[in-house]
DNA sequence: AACTATTTATAAGA
DNA sequence: TTCTTATAAATAGTT
C-alpha cells in the first residue's frame, strides 16, 4: 500500500527502515486502538524499536492486560508456573542455541572452512554467492574511492 | 477501508461486531508481524475477544516481551519472587540473543549487505577475506571433480 | 465465506 | 521530520 509493492523481509537501509518503523507503528497502535474501541476487545500492544524504544497501547492499562494474559496461559500449562517458567526459557534458549549454531556453519563456510561436508552443487552455490559478495563490496569501496578523489580535487580548487 | 465509512465507536450489532472483530483481528495481527519483520522490532500483542477469547502475536516470545516490558516500565520491583534459576536462563536467552546479533551483522556483511556502515579499509579487509574463502572453495571443487574424474577412469578400467 | 466498492495505510519522492 | 501523492492493502457492506 504505497508507491510499489514490498516483500516482508528486514529492510537492509537503515534510514528507511527508521522511517517505515515510524509509519507502520503509529499505523499499528491506531489500528489497535480501533479494535478495541469498534469489537470491545481488551488489547495489549508493546512495540521495541531496533533502537530498544518503548512504544505501546493498552485498551485499559498494560498491567491489567498482562495479568490477564498470563492468568490465561498459566491455565493452558501446568499449574506449577515456576517450573514451567523454566520450561519456556529453556525453550527460548535451545532454539536461539540451533539458530546461533546454524549461522556458524554457515558463516565458517562463507570463510572457505568446513567444507568437506559440501558436494560439487554445493560449493558452486557458495562460490557464486561469494562472487556476488564480493562485487557489491568492491562496487562500494570503488564508489568510496571516487567520492574520496573528488572531495580532494574540490579542495585543490578552493 | 470499505463500502462506506464508519465511525470508531462500539458496533451495537453484536453479529457485525464479532465479524469486524475477526477481519480487524487478523489485520492487526498480520500488521505486528510485518513490523517485527520489516524493521527488526520486538513486538508483543495480546487480544482479548468481547467473549473472553485470547489471540496473541509475539517477534520472539511473550514472556521475553513482557519481561522486557516490565523491566523498561520498572513498574514492578522485583523480590526474590523470581526464582534464580529464571534468571539464569533470561541470562543465557540475552547473552545468545546478542552472539546471534552479531554473528547476523557480520554474516550480513560476508553477503555484501548492510556495507553502507563500512569505510574503504574495512572493505578492503573483507575483499581480502573472502577471496581467501573463494581460493579454498575453488581448490576444495577442484580436488572434488579431479576426485571424481579419476574414480571414472578407474571403473572404466575395470 | 466470497465479493467489491471504498476507504485507509503507506512506499517513494520531495 | 513532515508533506504529498500514487498505489497497495484493508475492510464495510453486500451476496
Amino acid at each position: 500500500m504505497g508507491r510499489g509493492k514490498i516483500v516482508i523481509r528486514r529492510i537492509d537501509n537503515s534510514t528507511s527502515r527508521q522511517v517505515t518503523f515510524s509509519k507502520r507503528r503509529n499505523g499499528l497502535l491506531k489500528k489497535a486502538k480501533e479494535l478495541s474501541i469498534l469489537c470491545d476487545a481488551e488489547v495489549g500492544l508493546v512495540v521495541f524499536s531496533s533502537t530498544g524504544r518503548l512504544y505501546e497501547f493498552a485498551s485499559t492499562n498494560m498491567k491489567a492486560v498482562i495479568d490477564r494474559y498470563t492468568n490465561a496461559t498459566e491455565e493452558l500449562l501446568d499449574g506449577n508456573n515456576a517450573t514451567s517458567e523454566i520450561k519456556i526459557w529453556q525453550r527460548e534458549a535451545a532454539s536461539l542455541r540451533q539458530q546461533l549454531h546454524n549461522l556458524q556453519e554457515s558463516h565458517k563456510q562463507l570463510m572457505g572452512e568446513e567444507l568437506s561436508c559440501l558436494g560439487v552443487r554445493d560449493l558452486q552455490g557458495l562460490e557464486n554467492r561469494l562472487e556476488i559478495s564480493l562485487r557489491s563490496i568492491r562496487m562500494r569501496k570503488v564508489i568510496f574511492i571516487a567520492l574520496f578523489s573528488i572531495c580532494v580535487f574540490a579542495f585543490d580548487l578552493l
